[in-house]
DNA sequence: GCTTTAAAAAGTAATTT
DNA sequence: AAATTACTTTTTAAAGC
């Protein structure tokens, strides 16, 4: 758990139940530096890379800090995945062009870096009534044989939230940190509005 | 009963021959899944209705034929089971429920929830259980559902443990293994939930 | 559609001890 | 029967089949 976050969602002095607790999971980027790449130079100078071209045309380029998985294409394009935050996504990508440079790679431009995706994990204060929460939920489901939790599609921010009975969560699609902690307060709220929420302890 | 369907489909457009395409398919899980006319017609509405919102495009027919019976079953409360529908259609089940949330997705279908307590009927069959086992699993189950403790969890894990406490309980002797496999589950699961309803329900 | 990469949630499952 | 490992769901880009 990388980057920690408490919502706060006492604006006007409303205290609600329970403070949802918010830990940023996965952060994936996508970036380019504009040029093609040689991958089998890659792989000579940088023994420790996975490039397997006839079961995926992408170079998996591992760094240990920020623990992450680039994948490099020969068209210069990347796809960063692993990191904690949005700054460690970008960080990563601009630790791989630059042990690429030192290496011998001729690269030239600087990575021009988009994050495209970010996972979270999310705990409200309380249990969930997922069988009710199926019913007065609009675009949801909930399929216990198929998987235990209620897929949730929020329209905005637009990101699917997966929501378990013991009140934890994973939200996924959002493309900045802010969205998803607008996306957890917006289904806490909901969720305690239509009294979908059970507090015990 | 499909003839009026097919004599609809004698116009030969492309959408009518794709409709007497699933129309014989479902006619043919008609009989291997032995479910009755009203599912059967349910299923065809559903996927007309994929077909209009160009659902089908890209996809088997098959594929959404069988998710669109699957869908028609939980609406009707038609106690088949993924598995039945994948085993009867020859398609992976990953498919059929991929292929079944989409509908789900699309049409803004909104199905009830497997009810554990048709899925009680369903396994006390198939293992030849009393009628008394199968009453004391039904009180069980209706304590568990009490105390959320259904939440999350497979209805068939749910139902296949509580008829393996009522054959603890009225002395059938029956392994887990038994109902295990009339269920569909592993012993694993049945141990699990079973560990779920001692606690809970202090049996 | 598929292939690959990462990550969490909770359940089910297949192996191993 | 406990432990481990592994798979189910969701998201997202990349290039090619």
């Amino acid at each position: 758990m990388a980057s920690r976050y408490i919502y706060h969602p006492f604006i006007k002095g409303t205290m609600p139940q329970t403070k949802p607790i918010v830990s940023i999971e996965n952060v994936v980027a996508s970036a380019t530096v504009n040029q093609t790449v040689n991958l089998n130079l890659i792989t000579q100078i940088f023994p420790d890379v996975e490039y397997h071209p006839d079961q995926f045309p992408g170079l998996v380029f591992r760094l240990r800090s920020p623990k992450t998985a680039t994948l490099i294409f020969s068209s210069g394009k990347m796809v960063c995945t692993g990191a904690k935050s949005e700054k460690m996504a970008i960080q990563a990508v601009k630790n791989v062009v630059q042990k690429l440079k030192k290496g011998g790679i001729p690269l030239e431009n600087e990575p021009q870096i988009e994050i495209q995706n970010i996972v979270a994990s999310a705990s409200l204060g309380g249990k969930i009534h997922l069988e009710l929460a199926a019913r007065v939920l609009p675009r949801s489901m909930y399929e216990p044989e198929q998987f235990p939790g209620l897929i949730h599609r929020m329209l905005d921010p637009k990101t699917v939230i997966l929501l378990f009975a013991s009140g934890k969560l994973v939200c996924t699609g959002a493309k900045k940190e802010s969205e998803v902690y607008r996306a957890v307060g917006n289904l806490h709220t909901l969720l305690e509005e239509k009294n979908l929420m059970i507090y015990e302890g | 009963r499909l003839r009026t369907w097919d004599s609809r489909s004698q116009v030969h457009e492309p959408v009518d021959r794709n409709f007497r395409q699933a129309f014989s398919e479902l006619d043919r899980l008609k009989d291997k899944l032995a479910v009755g006319d009203a599912v059967i017609e349910k299923a065809a509405y559903v996927y007309r209705k994929a077909l209009e919102k160009g659902l089908v495009r890209g996809r088997s027919i098959s594929a959404l034929v069988a998710a669109a019976l699957y869908a028609a079953c939980r609406d009707t409360e038609t106690p088949r089971t993924l598995k039945d529908i994948a085993n009867a259609s020859n398609i992976k089940k990953k498919d059929v429920a991929r292929c079944y949330r989409l509908l789900i997705r699309e049409l803004d279908l909104k199905m009830p929830v497997v009810d554990p307590v048709k899925c009680v009927a369903r396994i006390a069959s198939k293992a030849g259980l009393s009628e008394k086992t199968k009453r004391k699993a039904l009180e069980i189950l209706k304590k568990a559902e009490e105390g959320k403790i259904s939440a999350g969890k497979d209805p068939m894990g749910l139902a296949a443990a509580a008829l393996y406490v009522a054959c603890v309980m009225n002395g059938e002797n029956k392994t887990q293994k038994d109902v295990a496999e009339a269920a569909g589950v592993t012993e694993v699961t049945i141990r699990n939930r079973y560990k779920g309803l001692k606690t809970h329900l202090k049996l």
